[in-house]
DNA sequence: GTAATTTTCGACCGACTGGTCGGATTTAAA
DNA sequence: TTTAAATCCGACCAGTCGGTCGAAAATTAC
């Protein structure tokens, strides 16, 4: 962690970022534990020792994964939304843009889900920490897109249910088969927008209806 | 495996699902290559060696979790589902025991869709034919639902995602917190039903529209 | 050229893991 | 009470892993 501190060269980060993406490759298809040094050093073409020049720890690769992942998936998105007016259309380019992002980025992706919690505590506040940051922006969309008229509980387990939706893809899809990213994507931003319309509908009439 | 090709005693079926009970407790808290044969018998109260007395393996252990699990959700469903007429009452129906169950096992549930894959592929294939069989139950449900106008390849994503959101409740539900299952389960089934009723009428309307 | 620095190497270490085994202890049978 | 069987124990084994280190090789500076 304290290799963060001094500043790296553009040189040493591309280094660290061709062994970021072999590990990746590799976490994703046999898992974090069940890869070992060696096989990151034979598929990074280094050898073991000339991995631990630029990190410290294999712990330290899965963050460098993670954290650089997340801050590419948190880049420009709030300037991207200010263009668009519409709540709706802000979700529907929200899940567009997620799932379309995670395909593209496919083993860091998987990565970051399944494998980030075994980083310890310290590596993973930060990982935590951006995924609280692109939670709050989704979390505020649908805030504004049902006007206010919903509990917070209620909008907590919305959002985590529109990214359970989307990330539960990487458990089955295969870019190789028939389906493209666009179409899946499609389909799932029409199953989940015309859900959340319905809950709308729900929640607001109950809201206005003031039932008995 | 052989083990299973004797009978069990009653006595021994307890044992085994003692240990199994603690198992499943540890897997799901630490995951199952983090957890030890050592952290096993401390939390089953029995010595490595007792325990290897009942499992030949470690992962026999985490087989027996799953496939008794996976029996467990497919035991009287199809009878449950002839009970009642209406497809899309049986997707609600489907919804709701799924959740229901899930949350009901929780442990074994999480464990077995995120530990499976570890096991060998001759332990592996037994679970993945039973996941089979239950997506196959709810598969044929869903094409119901939509009356056969639907590709296969739209179907098989439909199941999939439908499974994807109800299964992407575990990385973040906590039965202690406020909602209860089944309010939690009610606002999942509302979203996606209205999401496959919308989805419906616009896979029909394209079907029946014809356009040029 | 040579000296200094960075990068790379791979043999090696200690810790830990899943699994074994001979025997101790408990239970059941006679 | 004796004997046999089932149950349980924990020291031990072989193998794997993350990580170290001293030195070789390559690069850069002079």
């Amino acid at each position: 962690m304290e290799k963060y501190l001094k500043q790296l060269t553009q040189k040493e980060l591309g280094k660290m970022t061709n062994i970021a993406k072999a590990a990746a490759k590799l976490f994703n298809e046999k898992g974090y534990l069940e890869t070992s040094m060696d096989d990151i050093s034979v598929a990074a073409k280094l050898s073991k020792g000339g991995i631990y020049h630029y990190y410290s720890s294999k712990n330290e690769i899965l963050y460098f994964i993670s954290t650089n992942f997340m801050g590419l998936l948190l880049k420009d998105l709030e300037q991207e939304l200010e263009q668009i007016q519409d709540p709706f259309e802000k979700i529907q380019f929200i899940i567009s843009r997620h799932i379309g992002f995670y395909i593209k980025h496919i083993s860091e992706a998987k990565t970051t889900i399944h494998e980030g919690h075994l980083l310890p505590p310290a590596y993973f506040k930060i990982i935590a920490e951006q995924e609280k940051q692109y939670h709050q922006i989704v979390s505020h969309v649908l805030s504004d897109f049902f006007g206010g008229h919903i509990s917070k509980d209620q909008l907590k387990v919305v959002t985590f249910i529109l990214f359970g939706t989307c990330n539960g893809i990487y458990f089955w899809y295969d870019p190789k088969r028939s389906m493209t990213p666009e179409e899946l994507s499609g389909i799932i931003r029409d199953i989940l927008c015309k859900g959340l319309l319905g809950f709308e509908v729900k929640t607001k009439t109950k809201m206005s209806g003031q039932e008995h």
